[in-house]
DNA sequence: GCTCGTGTACTCGGATAGTCGTTGTCCGAGTCCGGATGG
DNA sequence: CCATCCGGACTCGGACAACGACTATCCGAGTACACGAGC
């Protein structure tokens, strides 16, 4: 079990877009800045996209800019646009399939099954972890030449033509 | 992102060796108690028998049972046997590539990157609440009539011949 | 009657295929900018 | 000189392959029991 890597990306684009915070930016750039593949990038931009996290503008001069302040989009938020809202651990209700099932009273199974119950609690602490903290918090804790550093590096890449 | 089947799997199994508590179950037995498939039972348990949750006996009468106390099993030990202990978010350090890695002091980079720490806090989150949970409080917090019922159908199960 | 040897049945354990999701790629629809043209 | 039209280039968006992990399966090594033979 391991998260997919475009929660990475994805969180570093929308850093980099909170710092830069200057109009759309391509998602080519983007690909650019980090040296990873554009195209799938995209893909993953799409998501957010989708998820009203982020905007994209078509035609030249356009690109994706955040849609929200960087304050309100927490990071529960990108991983769940990027890995989907199903929960880590899927109970498929076995104990009610074979023998042990087989010639029980419905009325055991009313309440829900304690493994799933201790399951979604740890899963319940991640997510709720992952809701405290925002974009802005992040931007908050990083060194403060990161944002002079990023609007340095999307200059060089914008001077780049064919990039 | 989804955990397998195996950890359910596991825990139903794990769960219900506390409740017999009557020396090595064949991993059969324990597949046709959640009519799953025998085999891949039988890979997960290898995997909890070498993580030291579980012992197994070959040979005839053989089986596998806990090998500790349900009190000294968390929920962490049988999560961690099976879907391996790697972290959830895994930092590749794409900061350090590209055009935004490129032409930076590296003292910079000498303080860990503040996405991968925050998603090691959640990470740990959710890691804390698996560790605070033992078999024996799932057994505590299942209905009374659960371990008899266990027990009626493992015996059920055992009577037939060939399984 | 007791002990020993052997055969059998059963168990775990690792090596071997099938299937689904994630990763990576490509091309088309739509949009905006810049220049040329005509008034 | 200014408004209009057109071409080009760039962008996002969805449709199309390749790889890896999870799922599922099989067969072999090893063990304990049960039975029978011999003492």
């Amino acid at each position: 079990m391991r998260m997919g890597e475009g929660v990475e990306w994805g969180l570093h684009c929308c850093l980099t877009l909170a710092w830069l915070d200057n109009g759309p930016v391509p998602s080519g750039k983007l690909a650019a800045l980090f040296d990873i593949s554009p195209t799938y990038l995209n893909k993953c931009l799409q998501r957010l996209v989708r998820a009203e996290i982020l905007t994209s503008m078509p035609g030249a001069r356009g690109g994706v800019q955040l849609a929200r302040a960087p304050e309100d989009i927490t990071l529960m938020d990108v991983v769940a646009a990027l890995e989907g809202r199903e929960t880590l651990f899927c109970c498929t209700e076995i104990r009610q399939q074979g023998a042990a099932g087989a010639e029980t009273s419905a009325r055991e199974f009313a309440q829900p099954c304690g493994i799933a119950t201790a399951m979604r609690r740890a899963e319940l602490a991640w997510r709720r972890e992952l809701a405290g903290q925002t974009i802005a918090d992040l931007m908050a804790s990083a060194p403060t030449t990161s944002a002079r550093r990023i609007r340095r590096s999307y200059d060089h890449v914008s001077a780049r033509p064919g990039v």
